[in-house]
DNA sequence: GTCTATATTATGATAGAC
DNA sequence: GTCTATCATAATATAGAC
């Protein structure tokens, strides 16, 4: 690791989040030190600090442009409660699979954050929760779906779908396609839809 | 805190196991000190070395009785499939509102073990989690439940039961048993038992 | 069993040269 | 933008007194 001069700003910033994502989902935040992301990259510790003011501000940074990310990408449509179930639970899997450093990271890392921080994420979790609620809420009044109650039913669907990030493997047995269809199954049952 | 002499062996063993599984479960692991376990106990940092080799086996400590305790507490019993699901459902619920801090821990800080020690605690864990499948199967082969996949449908449901110690805060809006009921009506659906 | 004191190592962050 | 060097602080763990 290690260069020694030179100057590579285009490809370091993005690097220095790929790899503090990276350490920080394997390892914890409080883990990981600022030399180990450093190395990883291939620069000094010093330069870490021309992209990011200090580490906090770096966690931050990841887990609220990966929240950004997921409520610009996830947008619901009008119709069927069901379908609208159905795109949700495929679009948190795919998602969940596509950066599952991130996800797991927004779920696990909220107490490294420093209050304020963590009032910012929260925020923009809660939004996108409210989503899914939404969509329960709709399932129920169309009668399409029994649901005891509408929060807990919230929590326990984002922390089953989540929870893919705990086992998932790359080319492992199930290809994301299946992955999809077992979870689905598993929220539409859980919501009563069957 | 920190008084300045006299022993307490009785109470202080306890108490540190206590303290430092409180502050493992909010701040995580490795941002916990044994300094801050021992100033919460009331002792001098270099008093829990009469209790622990170090702090990689006081986390181990912590995890592995939990888990023993929880191998211990849990029996399946012969009979209706459904019926020993509802049991391990609430089981399960139960045991993680009675439990919080370690029901996290055991689930989040897996990844703070040294590796030999995160092998024991994996064992463990599958002990646990063959209890559970073992219900879907038999659910499965009697046609009482609808199941995609056995493995996924299992680590779905541990998923989203121990969900339930990320919100749950005591005397908060539910009880626990409304709690149990709930839980055990999404699980019911998700295994395609309605 | 607990304290005080300390050895050793590591940490986050900064300063100044190039 | 990156490096080297360093400051200041905090960490785990140990030694020896009581």
């Amino acid at each position: 690791m290690a260069r020694t001069q030179g100057s590579r700003a285009e490809i370091t910033g993005p690097l220095i989040r790929d790899e503090a994502r990276r350490l920080f989902a394997r390892q914890g935040y409080a883990a990981v030190s600022m030399r180990q992301i450093a190395s990883a990259v291939g620069v000094q510790a010093g330069a870490l600090y021309a992209y990011t003011p200090d580490k906090q501000a770096l966690l931050l940074d990841l887990l609220e442009s990966h929240m950004q990310e997921l409520l610009a990408a996830w947008s619901d449509v009008p119709g069927d409660p069901l379908a609208r179930l159905e795109r949700f639970v495929r679009f948190h899997i795919d998602t969940s699979l596509d950066h599952p450093d991130a996800v797991f990271l927004s779920y696990m890392e909220l107490r490294s954050l420093t209050p304020a921080n963590f009032a910012r994420i929260a925020t923009l979790r809660s939004r996108y929760e409210a989503g899914l609620e939404a969509i329960l809420r709709d399932g129920v009044a169309a009668g399409l779906m029994r649901i005891d109650d509408l929060k807990l039913a919230t929590m326990a669907l984002i922390a089953m779908l989540t929870g893919v990030t705990n086992w998932y493997r790359e080319g492992g047995r199930l290809d994301r396609k299946r992955i999809g269809d077992i979870y689905w199954g598993l929220a539409r049952g859980a919501v009563g839809a069957d």
